[in-house]
DNA sequence: TTGAAAGCGATACCAA
DNA sequence: TTGGTATCGCTTTCAA
C-alpha cells in the first residue's frame, strides 16, 4: 500500500479510503486507481480484518455438498450475503458432529461476521463455541426446541406425518418407511419419527422400517432398501422414503422386479429434487424450498447484523424463528 | 492471548508456541491449555496470517456446486489438502468468467497458499492475477494448450470422439449430439467439437446438433432437447449427450413417446454420474474420476508447495500436467 | 525451554 | 479532502 501511495503521491490513508470508496476527490481517486493497476496491488484482507476488527466472512456449514438440497441452500445464502460484501466460508461436516466442531473452531479463528449451520445436532463444545462467538447464528432445515440463536426451517416430523396421511387417503394401510442407518442425520430421524407417530395414530399396525446406508442417502441406497423391504414384508402397499433419491432407487428396483408403480406398490419421496419431476413415473414427494431456506437464513443474519450495529430503521429484535412452508406434491408414483 | 498468558503465568510467546505445537515443557503446555479452555480463547487467524505472512487458505473455484461432478472434485481436494492444515475457500463461478475474475480477486486478498480452478477459460485479467499471485495454480478438468501453471484433466474432445466411435461400432450412422447452449462451458464445447470431428472423420454426413439450456446442464434439459431432435431429425439412430444428466432426461422423453431405448434409439451420456448406473435402462457413458481429479490436483499443489519451500526430499520440479484416465462404459442404453 | 521487542499491512481516530 | 499516528493480535527473531 505504501508503494501505491508513493506512486500516486498521496498517503497510505488516502489509498485506503479510495479502496473503501470513501470521500476523495475525483483526481486523487483516479491517480490512486492508476497506481493500483500499475502495480497490480491487491490489498491484504488479513491486515484489514485485524485493523478494523471485522472480517468479511460468513461461515456456512452443511452436512454434504453433494446433496443438491444443501448446495441449493448454499446458493440461496450466496445470493443474499454476497451483495453485502460477505464472503462465504463453506464447510462440509459429512454428518459428523465432531467434524462440525472442528470446522466451527477453525472458522471462528477467522472471526466470521455470522454463522449459518444445518440442523440442531451439535456437540456440547460446538454449542458453547457458537454461543461465545457473539455473532448471529442461524440453524437451518429444522425447528429445534432449544435453538442456539435463530432458526429457519420446518418440522420434518410434521411433514412426514402429512405424507403418511396422504398415502392413507389413497387407501393404503400397509405403509413402510425406507430410511438411512445413521443416527446422526437428524432430518432423516425426524422423518422416521413422523412416520412412526402417524402410522400409530392411524392404527395401521406395526411400523415397517428399513434403515440402510449412510447419509447422505443417494439413489444407490434405494434399491437394496426396497429389496430388503419386499423380502420382509412382501404385502406392503405403499412406501415412503426419506428422500427422493432413495425413492428413485426404490422405484428402479421395482421396475427390475416387474412391479408396477404405483399399481402394485406406491412409492413416495421427500424433498422435491429435480429428478422426481423428470423421471418416469414422476415421484410423489414433499416439496421443500431448499434455496429459500438459504435466502431466508441469509436475510435473518443480515437483519441481526443490522440490529447489532444499531442501524437506523433496523428493528431492534431478530427474527428468532422462520417457518418454511412445505407441501405434499401428488405425482404419479403414489 | 495476553489474557491466556497471564492466567497461565507465561509469556504470549509461550502460548503461541503451545498453540503451534512447538517445543514446550509438558507442565507449561498443560497450564496454557487449561487457561485456553478456561477463557474459551480462540486465536485470531487474521493476526497470525499477517504476522507470519502466510495464510492457511487454499482457493478453489468450480463452475457450479450443484453438479455432483464438481462437488466430488471439491471432496477430493478437501481430502488431500485438509490434512495439511489448509482450509478451502470455495467459490462458485456459475460458468461466468467475469464472476470468476471477481472471485479470484477477492480470494487473492486472503493470500491463499495455492489455487485450484476449473477449466481454462479465464478473462485476461484473471490470468494476470493468477500469474502475479506467485502461488501454485492448477487448472482442472481440461488439458489446455497454454495452461497458467499446472493442469489435471483430460481431453474432452478425445473422450467425445471415442464415444462416437463406440456408437459407430454398434452400427449407428445417424448420430446426434445434445448439448448446452452456453459458449462459456468449455468442457461442453469440447465434447461437441469431438463429436463433430469424429462424425466428419467417419463420413457420417451433416452433424445433428441440438443445443439447449444453460450450464450446468441438468436432467430437465434433456427432454426438450430430445424432443427438438426428433422433430428435426426423426430418423436419428443414436444420441450422445453432453452429460448423463441430459441423457437421463432424453431417455425419459423417449419413454413418454413410447420409444424403446436402445432398440428404437440409442442414448449415451458423459460423466458416469450415479444415476446412469441406477436408472433403467442403465446409461452408456464416459466415466471420469471427478473425485480423483480433485485428489490429483491437491497432490500437485502440495508437491509444488513443498518444492517452493525447498523441502528436503521434495522434487524440485512441479507436476506440470496430469492426464486423467477416462473410458467408455458400455451399459444398456447404447 | 522461555521471554522481550519489533513489525506484519491495514484502518480508526484525530488534526490540519 | 487529506495526512500522521497508534493499534489490531499474532509470529519472527534474537537473547537469556
Amino acid at each position: 500500500m505504501s508503494d501505491v501511495a508513493s506512486l500516486a503521491g498521496v498517503s497510505k490513508m488516502t489509498v485506503s479510503r479510495v479502496l473503501a470508496g470513501q470521500s476523495a476527490s475525483e483526481a486523487t481517486r483516479e491517480r490512486v486507481q492508476h497506481a493500483i493497476d500499475e502495480l497490480g496491488y491487491v490489498a491484504d484482507a488479513a491486515a484489514g480484518a485485524l485493523s478494523s476488527g471485522r472480517s468479511s466472512f460468513a461461515a456456512v456449514l452443511v452436512p454434504s455438498l453433494s446433496s443438491s438440497n444443501f448446495s441449493d441452500t448454499v446458493s440461496g445464502l450466496t445470493a443474499v450475503l454476497e451483495p453485502h460484501g460477505l464472503e462465504l466460508l463453506i464447510g462440509d461436516t459429512d454428518y459428523l458432529p465432531e467434524r462440525e466442531e472442528r470446522i466451527v473452531r477453525q472458522m471462528l479463528r477467522h472471526q466470521p461476521r455470522c454463522i449459518a449451520l444445518t440442523g440442531s445436532q451439535h456437540t456440547a463444545a460446538t454449542r458453547t463455541l457458537l454461543e461465545r462467538s457473539g455473532v448471529p447464528v442461524v440453524e437451518m432445515w429444522e425447528l429445534p426446541a432449544a435453538p442456539v440463536d435463530m432458526t429457519v426451517g420446518f418440522s420434518n416430523v410434521s411433514a412426514a406425518r402429512e405424507m403418511v396421511r396422504y398415502l392413507a387417503d389413497k387407501g393404503h394401510r400397509r405403509i413402510a418407511f425406507l430410511g438411512g442407518a445413521s443416527e446422526l442425520d437428524r432430518r432423516g430421524i425426524d422423518r422416521l419419527k413422523g412416520y412412526q407417530l402417524e402410522v400409530k395414530a392411524l392404527g395401521f399396525g406395526e411400523p415397517r422400517v428399513v434403515r440402510l446406508g449412510d447419509s447422505p442417502i443417494t439413489m444407490s441406497h434405494g434399491g437394496p432398501a426396497m429389496a430388503a423391504l419386499l423380502e420382509r414384508w412382501p404385502d406392503t402397499q405403499a412406501v415412503m422414503c426419506v428422500s427422493d433419491m432413495s425413492a428413485f432407487g426404490a422405484i428402479m428396483e421395482c421396475q427390475r422386479r416387474g412391479l408396477v408403480v404405483p399399481d402394485d406398490i406406491a412409492v413416495a419421496g421427500f424433498g422435491n429434487f429435480e429428478i422426481s419431476a423428470c423421471c418416469h413415473p414422476t415421484i410423489t414427494t414433499v416439496s421443500v424450498d431448499a434455496y429459500g431456506i438459504g435466502r431466508r437464513a441469509g436475510e435473518a443474519l443480515l437483519r441481526a447484523l443490522a440490529a447489532d450495529a444499531g442501524e437506523r430503521g433496523a428493528h431492534a429484535h431478530r427474527t428468532a424463528r422462520t417457518r418454511i412452508h412445505y407441501a405434499v406434491v401428488p405425482r404419479e408414483s403414489a
